[in-house]
DNA sequence: TATTGTTATACTCTATAACTATA
DNA sequence: TATAGTTATAGAGTATAACAATA
């Protein structure tokens, strides 16, 4: 152990705490705010190349990784929002023709909800572009860097889906 | 240079560059979600305990690290919001006490924007609390992984500025 | 003329809650 | 009763554009 690790040992416990604690919200700020720069960009990009929204793209590619389909609360827990805001999207994207609402045989509550043939056609242009879109933006990390990060966000992402139960009991 | 090197040297390009594709997507889609599930939490969190939201927090905290006050126009820069936007939350905080606009005396169509005694003294508690809150969502972390996230997203923002610059030419 | 901030307005995205129709 | 999805509505949060005052 180096005399360095002494003296960071040495520390006191209030003061550990501090420096995570700052050095956890500098982080939050640096994510948040590329988050959302990158978020921006491509909202943009996608209203002026494809006149279309982000959670509109965002129900085709759920769509497009099952060919089955997925039922209405699938992709609401899927997009993380409410029923309501999914029942408007499919509704405009089926009135494209991109989508549509296919009834359930064993349960006449539910549908599925598919991409059609133009559906698939527009989000393979939309996706390819997308997908190069990301890669641009991204550029400033290298493939290592970047699986780094894909991992530890996976580790943050757990950690966020087990406090959800901790909040239970509250 | 190992064998493994020269396998990899020896794919096509075509073939590398829809593997950084596929792990950049990847990448975004992570960065996306968690970002979006944290600020999310700390949304809720801000309106359960102090009857507040993201905005108004951000802007609090914008002028708490400038005592001497700021602009509307520097607002909206840092925030990333257009100017209307400011005026509305602005006057929000300034009904509240929270905060005041100081007129410019060289230039008298600007104010500064500061906190008041009031309402330092509520961003303080607040902050508090909502560091504790990030430092908790970040707990899957460790510092160093802190660190190396802090610096891989910072090449990330300074691409996304240099590339504002390249759209100019559009 | 250009800039600072305001006003008015509209749009996107979201949640909530009451509702219909099945199960 | 409970569940799948819809409808209606309200409220953040945002951008745009026309405007007033001042530079």
């Amino acid at each position: 152990m180096s005399e360095r690790d002494t003296a960071t040992e040495t520390i006191d416990l209030e003061t550990r705490l501090t420096q995570d604690h700052h050095q956890s919200l500098k982080l939050w700020l640096r994510m948040l705010s590329t988050t959302v720069m990158i978020e921006n960009e491509i909202r943009n990009r996608l209203r002026a190349e494809f006149d279309t929204t982000l959670p509109r793209f965002d129900l085709m590619a759920q769509l497009e990784r099952h060919p089955d389909g997925l039922r209405m609360g699938e992709l609401s827990k899927r997009m993380m929002v409410t029923g309501g805001n999914i029942t408007g999207i499919t509704d405009q994207l089926e009135q494209e023709g991109l989508v549509m609402r296919v009834s359930d045989k064993q349960d006449r509550r539910a549908y599925s909800v598919k991409l059609t043939a133009a559906g698939r056609k527009t989000f393979k242009t939309m996706a390819s572009v997308h997908e190069a879109w990301v890669a641009e933006l991204l550029a400033g990390l290298d493939p290592e860097q970047k699986n780094q990060m894909i991992s530890m966000l996976s580790s943050v992402k757990s950690d966020l889906s087990a406090g959800s139960k901790h909040n239970e009991n509250e």
